[in-house]
DNA sequence: ACGAGTCATGAGAACGATTCTCACCGTAGT
DNA sequence: ACTACGGTGAGAATCGTTCTCATGACTCGT
Protein backbone atom coordinates (compact mmCIF):
# COMPACT_ATOMS: atom_id res chain seq x y z
CA UNK A 1 0.00 0.00 0.00
CA UNK A 2 1.52 2.86 -1.01
CA UNK A 3 0.81 6.76 -0.54
CA UNK A 4 -2.38 7.91 -0.57
CA UNK A 5 -1.42 11.22 -2.47
CA UNK A 6 -4.10 13.71 -1.89
CA UNK A 7 -5.01 16.11 -4.71
CA UNK A 8 -4.67 19.90 -3.23
CA UNK A 9 -4.95 23.33 -4.77
CA UNK A 10 -1.02 22.80 -4.91
CA UNK A 11 -0.20 19.93 -6.21
CA UNK A 12 -2.78 20.48 -8.66
CA UNK A 13 -1.29 23.65 -9.63
CA UNK A 14 2.63 22.78 -9.56
CA UNK A 15 1.47 19.68 -12.17
CA UNK A 16 -0.53 22.44 -14.21
CA UNK A 17 2.49 25.02 -14.37
CA UNK A 18 4.94 22.28 -15.58
CA UNK A 19 2.12 20.62 -18.13
CA UNK A 20 2.25 24.32 -19.13
CA UNK A 21 5.66 24.20 -20.00
CA UNK A 22 7.58 22.65 -22.97
CA UNK A 23 10.79 23.34 -21.02
CA UNK A 24 12.68 22.04 -18.12
CA UNK A 25 12.37 24.17 -15.83
CA UNK A 26 13.94 24.59 -12.07
CA UNK A 27 11.74 24.05 -8.77
CA UNK A 28 12.47 27.81 -7.61
CA UNK A 29 11.57 28.67 -11.86
CA UNK A 30 8.17 26.97 -11.07
CA UNK A 31 7.70 28.48 -7.39
CA UNK A 32 8.61 31.95 -9.03
CA UNK A 33 5.79 31.63 -11.74
CA UNK A 34 2.88 29.91 -9.63
CA UNK A 35 3.66 33.30 -7.38
CA UNK A 36 3.65 34.98 -10.28
CA UNK A 37 0.50 33.79 -11.39
CA UNK A 38 -1.34 34.15 -8.49
CA UNK A 39 -1.74 30.88 -6.95
CA UNK A 40 1.34 31.31 -4.81
CA UNK A 41 2.70 27.76 -3.15
CA UNK A 42 5.16 27.22 -0.52
CA UNK A 43 8.41 26.81 -2.19
CA UNK A 44 9.24 23.65 0.45
CA UNK A 45 5.51 21.90 -1.47
CA UNK A 46 6.64 22.78 -4.72
CA UNK A 47 10.23 20.78 -4.04
CA UNK A 48 7.87 18.16 -2.03
CA UNK A 49 5.45 17.58 -5.51
CA UNK A 50 8.27 17.41 -7.44
CA UNK A 51 10.05 14.54 -5.96
CA UNK A 52 6.43 12.63 -5.88
CA UNK A 53 5.94 13.49 -9.09
CA UNK A 54 9.74 12.47 -10.08
CA UNK A 55 9.86 9.28 -8.16
CA UNK A 56 6.39 8.43 -9.90
CA UNK A 57 8.12 8.54 -13.03
CA UNK A 58 5.72 11.48 -14.00
CA UNK A 59 8.29 14.16 -14.37
CA UNK A 60 11.93 13.62 -15.48
CA UNK A 61 14.54 15.25 -14.00
CA UNK A 62 17.87 16.40 -15.04
CA UNK A 63 20.98 18.60 -13.59
CA UNK A 64 22.24 21.07 -14.83
CA UNK A 65 26.29 21.36 -15.26
CA UNK A 66 26.24 23.51 -12.29
CA UNK A 67 23.67 20.69 -10.31
CA UNK A 68 20.21 22.60 -10.34
CA UNK A 69 17.91 19.82 -11.19
CA UNK A 70 15.37 20.60 -13.69
CA UNK A 71 11.87 19.21 -14.16
CA UNK A 72 9.88 18.06 -17.19
CA UNK A 73 6.43 16.23 -17.37
CA UNK A 74 7.15 14.66 -20.90
CA UNK A 75 4.49 13.51 -23.30
CA UNK A 76 5.55 10.10 -23.06
CA UNK A 77 6.23 7.60 -20.07
CA UNK A 78 8.68 5.35 -21.80
CA UNK A 79 12.10 5.45 -21.08
CA UNK A 80 13.92 8.03 -23.56
CA UNK A 81 16.23 11.25 -23.63
CA UNK A 82 16.49 14.60 -24.31
CA UNK A 83 17.81 17.50 -26.25
CA UNK A 84 17.88 20.54 -24.72
CA UNK A 85 18.69 23.74 -25.14
CA UNK A 86 21.14 25.33 -23.03
CA UNK A 87 20.02 28.95 -22.79
CA UNK A 88 15.92 28.73 -22.32
CA UNK A 89 15.21 25.15 -21.10
CA UNK A 90 13.00 24.04 -24.51
CA UNK A 91 13.53 20.07 -25.22
CA UNK A 92 12.90 17.34 -27.73
CA UNK A 93 12.16 14.16 -26.31
CA UNK A 94 14.66 11.38 -28.48
CA UNK A 95 15.09 7.46 -28.71
CA UNK A 96 17.85 6.07 -29.23
CA UNK A 97 17.58 2.39 -29.74
CA UNK A 98 21.21 1.95 -30.90
CA UNK A 99 22.62 3.84 -27.65
CA UNK A 100 20.21 1.85 -25.48
CA UNK A 101 21.61 -1.57 -27.04
CA UNK A 102 25.50 -0.05 -26.65
CA UNK A 103 24.85 1.17 -23.28
CA UNK A 104 23.75 -2.65 -22.08
CA UNK A 105 26.10 -4.03 -23.70
CA UNK A 106 29.33 -2.00 -22.58
CA UNK A 107 28.59 -2.02 -19.62
CA UNK A 108 27.97 -6.01 -19.55
CA UNK A 109 31.41 -6.87 -20.93
CA UNK A 110 33.20 -4.38 -18.30
CA UNK A 111 31.82 -7.59 -15.10
CA UNK A 112 29.49 -4.60 -14.24
CA UNK A 113 25.86 -5.17 -12.82
CA UNK A 114 22.55 -3.03 -12.66
CA UNK A 115 24.09 -1.03 -15.40
CA UNK A 116 21.73 2.16 -15.93
CA UNK A 117 22.90 5.13 -17.84
CA UNK A 118 22.69 9.00 -18.30
CA UNK A 119 22.14 10.56 -21.72
CA UNK A 120 21.34 13.82 -22.39
CA UNK A 121 21.70 16.43 -25.28
CA UNK A 122 22.75 20.00 -24.84
CA UNK A 123 22.54 22.47 -27.92
CA UNK A 124 20.88 25.84 -28.56
CA UNK A 125 17.66 26.25 -30.04
CA UNK A 126 16.53 27.64 -32.95
CA UNK A 127 14.84 30.75 -31.36
CA UNK A 128 17.40 31.01 -28.78
CA UNK A 129 20.15 30.95 -31.79
CA UNK A 130 18.35 34.37 -33.08
CA UNK A 131 19.42 35.85 -29.56
CA UNK B 1 48.04 35.05 -22.27
CA UNK B 2 47.09 32.55 -20.04
CA UNK B 3 47.41 32.78 -16.36
CA UNK B 4 50.86 31.28 -14.85
CA UNK B 5 49.93 28.57 -12.63
CA UNK B 6 52.34 28.25 -10.42
CA UNK B 7 53.38 24.59 -8.92
CA UNK B 8 53.04 24.33 -5.29
CA UNK B 9 53.32 21.90 -2.58
CA UNK B 10 49.08 21.40 -2.60
CA UNK B 11 48.77 21.57 -6.48
CA UNK B 12 51.36 18.47 -6.22
CA UNK B 13 49.50 16.81 -3.83
CA UNK B 14 46.27 17.09 -5.27
CA UNK B 15 47.17 15.53 -8.22
CA UNK B 16 48.92 12.76 -6.70
CA UNK B 17 46.37 11.85 -5.29
CA UNK B 18 44.46 11.94 -8.14
CA UNK B 19 46.80 9.71 -9.81
CA UNK B 20 46.57 7.52 -7.17
CA UNK B 21 43.18 6.79 -7.64
CA UNK B 22 41.37 5.03 -10.06
CA UNK B 23 37.90 5.90 -9.35
CA UNK B 24 36.40 9.12 -9.02
CA UNK B 25 36.23 11.08 -6.38
CA UNK B 26 34.48 13.92 -4.45
CA UNK B 27 36.46 17.03 -3.63
CA UNK B 28 35.89 16.32 -0.09
CA UNK B 29 37.00 12.96 -0.39
CA UNK B 30 40.35 14.80 -1.87
CA UNK B 31 40.73 16.42 1.10
CA UNK B 32 40.36 13.84 3.74
CA UNK B 33 42.86 11.91 2.03
CA UNK B 34 44.98 14.27 1.88
CA UNK B 35 44.55 15.21 5.46
CA UNK B 36 45.01 11.25 5.91
CA UNK B 37 47.96 10.98 4.63
CA UNK B 38 49.87 14.08 6.50
CA UNK B 39 49.87 16.60 3.01
CA UNK B 40 47.03 18.79 4.73
CA UNK B 41 45.62 21.31 1.86
CA UNK B 42 42.87 23.73 2.45
CA UNK B 43 39.58 22.43 1.31
CA UNK B 44 39.29 25.71 -0.90
CA UNK B 45 42.37 24.79 -2.67
CA UNK B 46 41.31 21.45 -3.46
CA UNK B 47 38.23 23.06 -5.15
CA UNK B 48 40.44 25.76 -6.92
CA UNK B 49 42.99 23.11 -7.85
CA UNK B 50 40.00 20.88 -9.48
CA UNK B 51 38.47 23.11 -11.02
CA UNK B 52 41.85 24.29 -13.16
CA UNK B 53 42.65 20.49 -13.73
CA UNK B 54 38.64 20.50 -14.86
CA UNK B 55 38.56 23.44 -17.16
CA UNK B 56 42.25 22.77 -18.41
CA UNK B 57 40.66 19.32 -19.83
CA UNK B 58 43.24 17.36 -17.34
CA UNK B 59 40.35 15.61 -15.01
CA UNK B 60 36.94 14.87 -16.40
CA UNK B 61 34.15 15.76 -14.01
CA UNK B 62 30.71 14.47 -13.44
CA UNK B 63 27.93 14.24 -11.60
CA UNK B 64 26.28 12.14 -9.01
CA UNK B 65 22.46 11.87 -8.91
CA UNK B 66 21.76 14.52 -5.88
CA UNK B 67 24.70 16.82 -7.37
CA UNK B 68 27.94 16.27 -6.39
CA UNK B 69 30.61 16.18 -8.65
CA UNK B 70 33.24 13.65 -9.22
CA UNK B 71 36.97 14.19 -10.20
CA UNK B 72 39.15 11.80 -12.04
CA UNK B 73 41.90 12.03 -14.00
CA UNK B 74 41.58 9.79 -16.98
CA UNK B 75 44.57 8.00 -18.88
CA UNK B 76 42.95 9.03 -22.03
CA UNK B 77 42.95 12.91 -22.49
CA UNK B 78 41.30 12.63 -25.77
CA UNK B 79 37.24 12.51 -25.91
CA UNK B 80 35.46 9.83 -23.97
CA UNK B 81 33.06 8.06 -21.43
CA UNK B 82 32.88 6.44 -18.24
CA UNK B 83 31.14 3.10 -16.47
CA UNK B 84 31.46 4.38 -13.56
CA UNK B 85 30.91 2.07 -10.21
CA UNK B 86 27.78 3.96 -8.17
CA UNK B 87 28.72 2.38 -4.77
CA UNK B 88 32.72 2.84 -5.08
CA UNK B 89 33.42 4.88 -8.15
CA UNK B 90 35.77 2.94 -9.62
CA UNK B 91 35.20 4.14 -13.38
CA UNK B 92 36.09 2.23 -16.92
CA UNK B 93 37.04 4.79 -19.63
CA UNK B 94 35.16 4.09 -23.17
CA UNK B 95 34.40 5.45 -26.57
CA UNK B 96 31.41 5.41 -28.43
CA UNK B 97 32.21 6.08 -31.90
CA UNK B 98 28.56 5.02 -32.78
CA UNK B 99 27.07 6.86 -30.22
CA UNK B 100 29.36 10.15 -30.97
CA UNK B 101 27.65 10.06 -34.34
CA UNK B 102 24.38 9.33 -33.20
CA UNK B 103 24.33 12.37 -30.64
CA UNK B 104 25.59 14.51 -33.48
CA UNK B 105 22.72 13.98 -35.88
CA UNK B 106 19.82 13.53 -33.79
CA UNK B 107 20.96 17.53 -32.42
CA UNK B 108 21.49 18.83 -35.82
CA UNK B 109 18.03 17.00 -37.28
CA UNK B 110 16.20 18.77 -34.41
CA UNK B 111 17.29 22.31 -35.70
CA UNK B 112 19.75 22.65 -32.44
CA UNK B 113 23.21 23.86 -32.62
CA UNK B 114 26.37 23.83 -30.31
CA UNK B 115 25.38 19.98 -29.69
CA UNK B 116 27.36 18.71 -26.69
CA UNK B 117 26.44 15.41 -25.18
CA UNK B 118 26.48 13.53 -21.44
CA UNK B 119 26.57 10.26 -21.62
CA UNK B 120 27.61 8.26 -18.87
CA UNK B 121 27.13 4.48 -17.70
CA UNK B 122 26.46 3.44 -14.03
CA UNK B 123 26.43 0.59 -12.28
CA UNK B 124 27.78 -2.39 -9.98
CA UNK B 125 31.48 -3.02 -10.10
CA UNK B 126 32.53 -7.36 -9.57
CA UNK B 127 33.95 -6.08 -6.09
CA UNK B 128 31.55 -4.20 -5.05
CA UNK B 129 28.84 -6.62 -6.23
CA UNK B 130 30.57 -9.31 -3.82
CA UNK B 131 29.98 -6.83 -0.66
C1' DA C 1 -22.94 18.07 10.10
C1' DC C 2 -19.22 16.62 13.84
C1' DG C 3 -14.93 14.74 15.39
C1' DA C 4 -10.91 12.06 15.18
C1' DG C 5 -7.11 10.64 12.71
C1' DT C 6 -4.10 11.45 9.00
C1' DC C 7 -1.88 13.81 5.42
C1' DA C 8 -0.44 18.34 3.51
C1' DT C 9 1.35 23.00 3.89
C1' DG C 10 4.60 26.74 4.64
C1' DA C 11 7.85 29.82 7.14
C1' DG C 12 11.99 29.46 8.63
C1' DA C 13 15.87 26.77 10.34
C1' DA C 14 19.19 23.51 8.96
C1' DC C 15 22.14 21.26 5.52
C1' DG C 16 25.80 20.20 2.40
C1' DA C 17 28.44 21.29 -1.40
C1' DT C 18 30.83 24.92 -3.41
C1' DT C 19 32.54 29.67 -3.67
C1' DC C 20 34.19 33.95 -1.83
C1' DT C 21 36.98 37.14 1.20
C1' DC C 22 41.10 38.79 2.66
C1' DA C 23 45.19 38.90 5.36
C1' DC C 24 49.27 36.28 5.08
C1' DC C 25 52.64 33.07 2.62
C1' DG C 26 55.58 31.10 -1.17
C1' DT C 27 57.22 30.95 -5.77
C1' DA C 28 59.82 32.53 -9.51
C1' DG C 29 62.34 35.55 -11.81
C1' DT C 30 66.22 39.35 -11.24
C1' DA D 1 68.25 38.10 -1.14
C1' DC D 2 64.37 41.40 -3.03
C1' DT D 3 60.19 42.02 -5.19
C1' DA D 4 56.10 41.28 -7.51
C1' DC D 5 52.32 38.65 -7.80
C1' DG D 6 49.97 34.32 -7.68
C1' DG D 7 48.56 30.97 -4.04
C1' DT D 8 46.77 29.58 0.44
C1' DG D 9 43.43 28.70 4.12
C1' DA D 10 40.07 29.70 7.89
C1' DG D 11 35.91 31.10 8.05
C1' DA D 12 32.02 33.62 6.14
C1' DA D 13 28.83 33.61 2.57
C1' DT D 14 25.94 31.38 -1.28
C1' DC D 15 22.62 28.52 -2.99
C1' DG D 16 19.87 24.72 -3.95
C1' DT D 17 17.44 21.51 -1.35
C1' DT D 18 15.64 19.24 2.80
C1' DC D 19 13.87 19.24 7.50
C1' DT D 20 11.02 20.84 11.52
C1' DC D 21 6.91 21.59 13.48
C1' DA D 22 2.87 24.17 14.39
C1' DT D 23 -1.26 24.90 11.70
C1' DG D 24 -4.67 23.76 8.01
C1' DA D 25 -7.31 20.57 4.99
C1' DC D 26 -9.25 15.87 3.83
C1' DT D 27 -11.54 11.51 4.66
C1' DC D 28 -14.46 8.63 6.79
C1' DG D 29 -17.24 6.74 10.43
C1' DT D 30 -20.90 8.38 13.34
MN1 LIG E 1 18.24 5.21 -22.72
MN1 LIG F 1 30.99 11.40 -26.56
ZN1 LIG G 1 16.28 27.90 -26.42
ZN1 LIG H 1 32.68 -0.67 -6.99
Amino acid sequence: MNTPLRMTKQRAAVAEALDASDEFRSAQQLHELLRDRGDAVGLATVYRTLQALADGGDVDVLRTDDGEALYRRCARTEHHHHLVCRSCGRAVEIDGPTVEAWAAEVGASQGFSDIDHTIELWGTCADCRAL
